[in-house]
DNA sequence: GTACGCATAAACATTA
DNA sequence: CTAATGTTTATGCGTA
Protein backbone atom coordinates (compact mmCIF):
# COMPACT_ATOMS: atom_id res chain seq x y z
CA UNK A 1 0.00 0.00 0.00
CA UNK A 2 1.05 3.21 -1.06
CA UNK A 3 1.71 6.15 1.54
CA UNK A 4 -1.25 7.37 2.09
CA UNK A 5 -1.99 10.80 1.77
CA UNK A 6 -0.40 11.44 -1.16
CA UNK A 7 3.09 12.08 -0.94
CA UNK A 8 3.05 14.60 -3.75
CA UNK A 9 0.61 16.72 -2.95
CA UNK A 10 0.94 16.36 0.96
CA UNK A 11 2.78 17.42 3.25
CA UNK A 12 0.80 16.90 6.30
CA UNK A 13 1.98 12.90 6.74
CA UNK A 14 6.04 13.57 6.23
CA UNK A 15 7.13 13.50 9.66
CA UNK A 16 4.94 10.82 10.68
CA UNK A 17 6.42 8.55 7.74
CA UNK A 18 9.98 7.29 8.35
CA UNK A 19 11.66 7.73 4.79
CA UNK A 20 13.93 10.47 6.54
CA UNK A 21 14.42 8.32 9.61
CA UNK A 22 14.96 4.66 7.78
CA UNK A 23 17.98 6.93 5.49
CA UNK A 24 20.54 6.17 7.91
CA UNK A 25 22.24 9.31 6.43
CA UNK A 26 18.92 11.51 7.48
CA UNK A 27 19.08 10.10 10.42
CA UNK A 28 22.51 10.57 11.70
CA UNK A 29 23.67 13.97 11.89
CA UNK A 30 24.81 14.57 8.11
CA UNK A 31 28.52 15.94 9.76
CA UNK A 32 31.00 14.16 11.86
CA UNK A 33 29.92 14.03 14.75
CA UNK A 34 32.00 16.56 17.21
CA UNK A 35 33.82 15.35 20.09
CA UNK A 36 35.46 16.30 23.50
CA UNK A 37 37.89 13.33 23.70
CA UNK A 38 39.92 12.01 21.05
CA UNK A 39 39.18 9.00 19.52
CA UNK A 40 42.22 7.25 18.09
CA UNK A 41 40.85 5.27 15.29
CA UNK A 42 38.19 8.21 14.42
CA UNK A 43 40.32 10.65 14.22
CA UNK A 44 42.87 8.89 12.50
CA UNK A 45 40.53 9.24 9.27
CA UNK A 46 39.88 12.43 10.31
CA UNK A 47 43.07 14.18 11.18
CA UNK A 48 41.45 18.08 10.96
CA UNK A 49 38.00 17.33 11.65
CA UNK A 50 36.32 21.48 11.53
CA UNK A 51 34.68 23.30 14.11
CA UNK A 52 35.01 20.00 16.55
CA UNK A 53 35.01 20.55 19.83
CA UNK A 54 37.25 17.46 21.67
CA UNK A 55 34.60 14.74 22.21
CA UNK A 56 30.72 13.98 21.16
CA UNK A 57 28.31 14.83 24.26
CA UNK A 58 25.18 13.01 24.88
CA UNK A 59 22.22 12.76 22.21
CA UNK A 60 19.69 14.65 23.26
CA UNK A 61 17.73 11.36 22.77
CA UNK A 62 16.26 9.38 25.57
CA UNK A 63 17.34 5.60 25.46
CA UNK A 64 13.55 4.61 24.26
CA UNK A 65 14.27 6.78 20.89
CA UNK A 66 17.38 5.54 20.78
CA UNK A 67 16.07 1.97 20.54
CA UNK A 68 13.04 2.89 18.33
CA UNK A 69 15.47 4.28 15.95
CA UNK A 70 17.23 1.47 15.71
CA UNK A 71 15.12 -0.71 15.52
CA UNK A 72 13.11 1.22 12.78
CA UNK A 73 16.47 1.54 10.99
CA UNK A 74 17.33 -2.49 10.76
CA UNK A 75 15.87 -3.52 7.75
CA UNK A 76 13.46 -6.29 9.55
CA UNK A 77 12.53 -3.61 12.04
CA UNK A 78 13.56 -6.12 14.79
CA UNK A 79 17.36 -6.11 16.54
CA UNK A 80 18.56 -8.15 19.07
CA UNK A 81 20.17 -6.37 21.66
CA UNK A 82 23.10 -6.63 20.60
CA UNK A 83 22.09 -4.92 17.39
CA UNK A 84 20.84 -1.90 19.05
CA UNK A 85 24.16 -1.67 21.44
CA UNK A 86 26.25 -1.62 18.12
CA UNK A 87 23.71 0.60 16.12
CA UNK A 88 23.93 3.20 19.05
CA UNK A 89 27.38 3.07 19.60
CA UNK A 90 28.14 3.35 15.42
CA UNK A 91 25.80 5.95 15.16
CA UNK A 92 26.48 8.16 17.89
CA UNK A 93 30.04 7.95 18.92
CA UNK A 94 29.47 9.37 22.61
CA UNK A 95 28.56 6.01 23.63
CA UNK A 96 31.97 4.52 22.53
CA UNK A 97 33.46 6.33 24.63
CA UNK A 98 30.44 6.33 27.54
CA UNK A 99 30.50 3.81 30.16
CA UNK A 100 29.23 0.74 30.02
CA UNK A 101 26.64 2.13 32.00
CA UNK A 102 24.21 2.73 28.91
CA UNK A 103 23.73 -1.44 27.90
CA UNK A 104 22.23 -1.71 31.21
CA UNK A 105 20.15 1.16 30.41
CA UNK A 106 19.20 0.07 26.85
CA UNK A 107 18.23 -3.25 28.66
CA UNK A 108 16.22 -1.87 30.99
CA UNK A 109 14.25 0.47 29.10
CA UNK A 110 13.21 -2.29 27.06
CA UNK A 111 12.24 -4.91 29.84
CA UNK A 112 10.64 -1.94 31.78
CA UNK A 113 8.76 -0.14 28.60
CA UNK A 114 5.35 -1.42 26.80
CA UNK A 115 6.60 0.10 23.61
CA UNK A 116 8.78 -2.61 23.03
CA UNK A 117 8.22 -6.41 22.22
CA UNK A 118 10.35 -9.66 22.33
CA UNK A 119 10.26 -11.67 20.29
CA UNK A 120 11.71 -15.18 20.67
CA UNK A 121 13.85 -16.48 17.47
CA UNK A 122 13.02 -19.35 16.11
CA UNK A 123 14.50 -22.44 17.16
CA UNK A 124 16.84 -22.99 13.65
CA UNK A 125 17.70 -19.71 13.43
CA UNK A 126 19.04 -19.21 17.02
CA UNK A 127 22.60 -17.80 16.05
CA UNK A 128 22.88 -15.97 19.82
CA UNK A 129 21.64 -15.27 22.52
CA UNK A 130 18.33 -13.72 23.11
CA UNK A 131 15.51 -12.52 21.76
CA UNK A 132 14.55 -9.80 18.81
CA UNK A 133 12.93 -6.88 19.94
CA UNK A 134 10.45 -4.65 17.81
CA UNK A 135 8.38 -1.77 18.24
CA UNK A 136 4.84 -2.62 19.70
CA UNK A 137 2.93 -0.16 16.98
CA UNK A 138 0.48 1.10 18.95
CA UNK A 139 3.35 3.51 20.52
CA UNK A 140 5.02 3.91 17.16
CA UNK A 141 3.07 7.43 16.28
CA UNK A 142 4.22 8.42 19.98
CA UNK A 143 7.53 7.85 19.52
CA UNK A 144 7.32 9.69 15.76
CA UNK A 145 6.24 12.62 17.96
CA UNK A 146 9.01 12.41 20.48
CA UNK A 147 11.54 12.27 17.63
CA UNK A 148 9.44 15.09 15.23
CA UNK A 149 9.29 17.30 18.52
CA UNK A 150 13.46 16.98 18.99
CA UNK A 151 13.61 17.68 15.23
CA UNK A 152 11.45 20.77 15.66
CA UNK A 153 13.70 21.85 18.72
CA UNK A 154 17.01 21.12 17.22
CA UNK A 155 16.06 22.79 13.71
CA UNK A 156 14.10 25.67 15.26
CA UNK A 157 16.97 26.62 18.38
CA UNK A 158 20.28 26.32 17.15
CA UNK A 159 21.63 29.43 18.58
CA UNK A 160 19.64 28.09 21.84
CA UNK A 161 21.28 24.65 21.20
CA UNK A 162 24.96 26.21 20.96
CA UNK A 163 24.04 27.46 24.34
CA UNK A 164 22.68 24.50 26.18
CA UNK A 165 25.08 22.57 27.78
CA UNK A 166 23.53 18.99 27.29
CA UNK A 167 23.67 19.92 23.22
CA UNK A 168 26.50 21.57 23.40
CA UNK A 169 28.65 21.71 20.15
CA UNK A 170 26.70 18.65 19.03
CA UNK A 171 24.95 18.53 15.04
CA UNK A 172 22.20 16.00 16.48
CA UNK A 173 19.64 17.62 14.40
CA UNK A 174 17.01 15.55 12.53
CA UNK A 175 17.27 16.57 8.78
CA UNK A 176 14.16 18.19 8.02
CA UNK A 177 11.78 16.09 6.05
CA UNK A 178 11.61 16.72 2.52
CA UNK A 179 9.29 15.45 0.01
CA UNK A 180 12.03 14.09 -2.62
CA UNK A 181 13.60 12.07 -0.34
CA UNK A 182 13.65 8.55 -2.08
CA UNK A 183 11.52 6.02 0.28
CA UNK A 184 12.31 2.52 -0.22
CA UNK A 185 9.85 0.06 -0.94
CA UNK A 186 9.89 -1.63 2.18
CA UNK A 187 9.68 1.59 3.96
CA UNK A 188 6.85 2.94 1.99
CA UNK A 189 4.65 -0.08 3.14
CA UNK A 190 4.82 0.76 6.87
CA UNK A 191 4.10 4.48 6.07
CA UNK A 192 1.38 5.84 7.95
CA UNK A 193 -0.56 8.77 7.75
CA UNK A 194 -0.87 10.71 11.12
CA UNK A 195 -4.41 10.67 12.78
CA UNK A 196 -6.94 13.60 11.78
CA UNK A 197 -6.84 14.01 15.83
CA UNK A 198 -4.18 16.40 16.84
CA UNK A 199 -2.59 14.06 19.99
CA UNK A 200 -0.09 12.48 19.47
CA UNK A 201 -1.19 9.79 21.79
CA UNK A 202 -3.99 9.06 19.62
CA UNK A 203 -2.72 5.84 18.39
CA UNK A 204 -3.39 6.62 14.61
CA UNK A 205 -3.58 2.98 13.55
CA UNK A 206 -0.44 2.08 11.29
CA UNK A 207 -1.25 0.70 7.68
CA UNK A 208 0.97 -2.18 8.50
CA UNK A 209 2.31 -3.51 11.69
CA UNK A 210 5.57 -2.20 12.24
CA UNK A 211 6.41 -5.43 14.41
CA UNK A 212 6.46 -7.76 11.49
CA UNK A 213 4.17 -10.16 13.02
CA UNK A 214 3.25 -11.22 9.57
CA UNK A 215 1.87 -14.65 8.91
CA UNK A 216 4.33 -15.07 6.10
CA UNK A 217 7.51 -14.61 8.13
CA UNK A 218 8.02 -17.43 9.87
CA UNK A 219 10.30 -16.56 12.01
CA UNK A 220 7.89 -14.80 14.08
CA UNK A 221 5.14 -15.59 15.87
CA UNK A 222 2.56 -15.13 14.23
CA UNK A 223 -1.06 -14.87 15.72
CA UNK A 224 -2.51 -17.47 13.57
CA UNK A 225 0.80 -19.46 15.73
CA UNK A 226 -0.26 -18.39 18.56
CA UNK A 227 -4.10 -19.30 18.41
CA UNK A 228 -2.95 -22.49 17.12
CA UNK A 229 -0.78 -23.18 19.84
CA UNK A 230 -3.08 -21.85 22.66
CA UNK A 231 -5.51 -24.29 21.41
CA UNK A 232 -3.34 -27.13 21.30
CA UNK A 233 -2.82 -26.11 25.28
CA UNK A 234 0.80 -25.21 24.79
CA UNK A 235 2.48 -22.90 26.80
CA UNK A 236 2.36 -19.11 25.25
CA UNK A 237 4.23 -16.21 26.20
CA UNK A 238 2.27 -14.70 28.43
CA UNK A 239 1.13 -11.51 26.77
CA UNK A 240 1.52 -12.61 23.19
CA UNK A 241 -2.58 -12.82 22.53
CA UNK A 242 -2.50 -8.96 23.97
CA UNK A 243 0.09 -8.27 21.30
CA UNK A 244 -2.45 -5.95 19.34
CA UNK A 245 -0.38 -6.89 16.11
CA UNK A 246 -3.34 -8.67 15.95
CA UNK A 247 -5.60 -6.41 15.81
CA UNK A 248 -2.59 -4.21 13.48
CA UNK A 249 -2.81 -6.98 11.05
CA UNK A 250 -6.14 -6.13 10.05
CA UNK A 251 -6.53 -2.04 10.12
CA UNK A 252 -7.59 -0.73 6.91
CA UNK A 253 -7.43 2.84 6.54
CA UNK A 254 -9.36 4.52 3.92
CA UNK A 255 -9.01 8.29 3.88
CA UNK A 256 -9.54 10.19 7.09
CA UNK A 257 -11.34 7.39 8.80
CA UNK A 258 -9.57 4.24 10.28
CA UNK A 259 -11.26 0.71 10.75
CA UNK A 260 -10.81 -2.57 12.22
CA UNK A 261 -11.94 -4.87 10.40
CA UNK A 262 -12.25 -8.17 12.19
CA UNK A 263 -13.00 -11.63 11.00
CA UNK A 264 -15.94 -11.71 9.43
CA UNK A 265 -16.03 -7.91 8.28
CA UNK A 266 -16.84 -6.95 11.17
CA UNK A 267 -16.02 -3.03 11.05
CA UNK A 268 -15.68 -0.91 14.37
CA UNK A 269 -15.25 2.62 14.34
CA UNK A 270 -12.09 4.22 15.38
CA UNK A 271 -13.58 4.53 19.24
CA UNK A 272 -14.24 1.04 19.49
CA UNK A 273 -11.19 0.37 18.53
CA UNK A 274 -8.94 2.02 20.69
CA UNK A 275 -11.06 0.51 23.19
CA UNK A 276 -10.66 -2.70 22.64
CA UNK A 277 -7.14 -2.16 22.10
CA UNK A 278 -6.77 -1.16 26.00
CA UNK A 279 -9.14 -4.07 26.95
CA UNK A 280 -6.94 -6.33 25.21
CA UNK A 281 -4.03 -5.20 26.96
CA UNK A 282 -5.68 -4.80 30.52
CA UNK A 283 -6.42 -8.69 29.83
CA UNK A 284 -3.85 -10.22 28.68
CA UNK A 285 -4.05 -13.35 27.49
CA UNK A 286 -7.73 -12.38 26.58
CA UNK A 287 -8.91 -15.29 24.58
CA UNK A 288 -10.71 -13.29 21.79
CA UNK A 289 -11.28 -10.10 20.44
CA UNK A 290 -14.39 -11.07 19.78
CA UNK A 291 -15.63 -11.93 23.15
CA UNK A 292 -14.22 -8.29 23.58
CA UNK A 293 -16.43 -6.52 21.37
CA UNK A 294 -19.25 -7.85 22.85
CA UNK A 295 -20.27 -11.61 21.65
CA UNK A 296 -19.02 -10.36 18.32
CA UNK A 297 -19.13 -13.58 15.50
C1' DG B 1 4.97 19.52 47.56
C1' DT B 2 3.78 16.06 44.29
C1' DA B 3 3.70 13.26 40.24
C1' DC B 4 5.90 11.84 36.36
C1' DG B 5 9.49 10.59 33.08
C1' DC B 6 14.02 9.46 32.56
C1' DA B 7 18.73 7.91 33.66
C1' DT B 8 21.57 5.13 36.33
C1' DA B 9 23.04 1.47 39.30
C1' DA B 10 22.65 -2.88 41.12
C1' DA B 11 21.07 -7.48 42.29
C1' DC B 12 19.47 -11.51 40.57
C1' DA B 13 17.75 -15.06 37.25
C1' DT B 14 17.99 -17.18 32.82
C1' DT B 15 20.21 -18.86 28.80
C1' DA B 16 23.60 -20.05 25.11
C1' DC C 1 31.68 -21.79 34.37
C1' DT C 2 31.29 -17.53 31.80
C1' DA C 3 29.24 -13.91 29.46
C1' DA C 4 25.25 -12.11 27.47
C1' DT C 5 20.66 -11.30 28.15
C1' DG C 6 16.43 -10.22 30.69
C1' DT C 7 13.83 -8.71 34.97
C1' DT C 8 13.15 -6.10 38.84
C1' DT C 9 13.96 -2.71 42.40
C1' DA C 10 15.88 1.46 44.14
C1' DT C 11 17.49 6.08 43.81
C1' DG C 12 18.33 10.70 42.08
C1' DC C 13 17.34 14.50 39.03
C1' DG C 14 14.66 17.67 36.23
C1' DT C 15 10.27 19.31 34.98
C1' DA C 16 5.33 20.33 34.87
Amino acid sequence: MPCLGSPSTSDQGDLTCLNWLHQRGNLLPLQPLPRMTPLPQLESQNPTPTRHPPSPSKPPYSFSSLIFMAIEDSPDKRLPVKGIYEWIVNSFPYYQAAPGGWRNSVRHNLSLSKSFRRIHRDKGQSVGKGSLWCVSPEYRPAFLEVLRKTHYYNATNDRLLSNTPLLEGTDYEVPVVSGTVEISDSLSQTLLLSSPSPSALTPPLSLNPVCPLTPEDDELVSMETVEYEEAAGEEMEKDSLSDSGYIELHYYQYHQYQYLVLPGDTELDLETVEILQLDAEAQEAAGSLLDLAGGGQ
